[in-house]
DNA sequence: CTGTTAGCGCCTTCAA
DNA sequence: TTGAAGGCGCTAACAG
């Protein structure tokens, strides 16, 4: 009767017993050093694969001062923003052997203060902090022992380093696009007016029509990040400005609300009025009709260079600080432009 | 000039140093052991704040042989399943001292197979396996040394412990619920027609449908889990079957590719013909005109209930086996009931 | 009540 | 080329 469970995972003991060496010859042959014969290291690595070893993580980070773990400490597990920057650190960690602690703090700093203490127990060799919006948020503080990166959402201390997308950029190449496509007679429908984002993009969107002698038709209408509100927005510019032949949206969410007033009212999308979405949220850029253009934050490219930064700190690298603000990308749909 | 970063973390010996007591001293004062004077414990708790002590977690769980990890091996980061999964078992983990390391093998076995040798390897105390569908999922093996559950995909090992959706319970209940409100005349758009789980919800509702001595309207249209295949679908239905008063979706983005179909044609819903999705997407969902009435898998209670398990399994009690189909609702919006 | 001792599993000097 | 010894930070025995 074979033991089903072994009830103790095979020690470095184990290997160098059954291989008739000494610990530290097992160890060094595991570990690919030169001094060992090759003899001796195909026996080591023979009697490891027998007694299946797997080496304890925990014993080697004791000793070694490195954990090969990061924390990600995210603010909003249910944002759509914190999973793609989680993809991105993840690849970027995962070609090495890095492991990833995720930790929700649930918008609570009481949280939060919690999760980080029990990260710094663990010996992260690095934190991520990810908000859900782009909005400063508050630092964790000058005193941490590991380095740490702010993504998404910038700390409030220019000493940290912060990756954000650039929402200026974003607005400007968004109406960019639009003049591009030869409108000239654009509106803007915002979300949430106490978000950073949501002036970010207005200011970016006011630097692209300045520059072509334009101007919005309408003051920018904002209110909230749903489609609801697009279509009550849309509603309203449809009636007081028919001539109107670019909508310029603050998220997908409301671009999919105008997509649906503007079918509803019979106008005819993109050949009447374009419409621009903004995130790139493909479940709602890619279902609606036509596709939604929108602007893509390129959050996973966020996520690599974030765990990127990390990596060069390990490294001895200074981490860095300032906000910096990444690049985004129109991504182009049926709805700025007709498609045969 | 005082040290901005320590360059070495306070270790228990310097606080034992600090309160004058050994180290055994000071762990057991830290620890709230009982066999301790008062006054010493005060001391050696001020020594700790003052040299800003962390114990580390990472030596502790050399000795203890537990680590309070826990692996989250995910097949799709993507999957919007897995984050309320996530969330449930942060939930019920968040309560203790547990941390949870996200892993994504993208799907592909060889990756699953480096990320479950890198959990065991950091001595996690258990696992969670999540999979982006209901089908039954390669079984990680049975000589795992820490206890493991697969959550929404099933293991194909019944020795394994499995918690997935009710499927089958899930296609009976949203059956059950048109008819009671009063539909009679009901039909089916499922997805992707490979699934289990788009076979599981047909035997449920036709169990319901049964039982009330009905059936579907027409055979039910299976292709595909979008928008547009809902679109396309319903207007097949519509023309084919006029007197249709009921359609059950496989999915929300079906049902909501089929409320656009019903709107574009004049169909009221739901007085005319009432709606039913399925995963209750609160993006979809609540996005829609009217609201999309939908069946809830309660994935964040399935995560929770993993993460019970695991916990049940560290303090000695079996993990239990087989394969347990976990209690869905309803969710009733104005897709299938006319609010006022 | 407090301190000493002995590991947990591994790696890294240093001798042999 | 190999092995013996020390230590990473902590906790669990046992003595005092």
């Amino acid at each position: 009767m074979e033991p089903q469970i072994p009830s103790r995972a095979a020690t470095l003991s184990d290997v160098a017993e059954r291989a008739g060496v000494s610990l530290a010859t097992a160890s060094k042959a595991l570990n690919g050093r030169s001094d060992v014969a090759a003899a001796t290291r195909s026996r080591v690595l023979e009697a490891a694969e027998a007694v299946g070893f797997t080496p304890n993580a925990v014993a080697r980070g004791l000793t070694a001062g490195r954990t090969g773990t990061v924390g990600l400490l995210t603010s909003d597990l249910e944002g759509r923003f914190m999973i793609p920057i989680l993809m991105g650190a993840e690849d970027a960690f995962g070609a090495g052997k890095i492991d990833v602690f995720l930790c929700d703090a649930r918008g609570d700093s009481v949280r939060e203060q919690h999760h980080l203490r029990a990260l710094l127990s663990r010996r992260v060799d690095g934190i991520i902090v990810v908000g859900d919006k782009t909005d400063p948020r508050a630092s964790l503080g000058r005193d941490l022992p590991v380095p740490s990166v702010y993504a998404y959402a910038p700390s409030n201390d220019p000493r940290d380093l912060s990756l954000t997308p650039d929402n200026v950029a974003g607005g400007r190449q968004a109406i960019e696009h639009l003049i591009a496509c030869g409108r000239t007679r654009i509106a803007h429908i915002g979300g949430d007016p106490t978000y950073a984002a949501t002036h970010d993009r207005i200011v970016g969107a006011r630097q692209a029509l300045d520059a072509a002698g334009l101007s919005f038709v309408a003051d920018p209408m904002l209110s909230e990040w749903t489609e609801h509100w697009g279509r009550a927005a849309s509603s309203m510019l449809f009636d007081r400005h028919a001539d109107i032949d670019a909508i310029f949206c603050g998220s997908d969410q409301i671009a999919r609300g105008v997509l649906d007033t503007a079918r509803d009212r019979g106008q005819q999308v993109p050949t009447d009025v374009a419409v621009m979405g903004y995130d790139n949220w493909t479940v709602v850029a890619e279902n609606s009709r036509p596709g939604l253009s929108s602007v893509d934050a390129n959050l996973q490219g966020l996520g690599r260079a974030a765990a990127q930064h990390i990596f060069d700190a390990l490294d001895g690298k200074g981490i860095g600080s300032g906000v910096h603000h990444l690049p985004v990308r129109d991504v182009i749909r049926g709805s700025t432009v007709a498609f045969s």
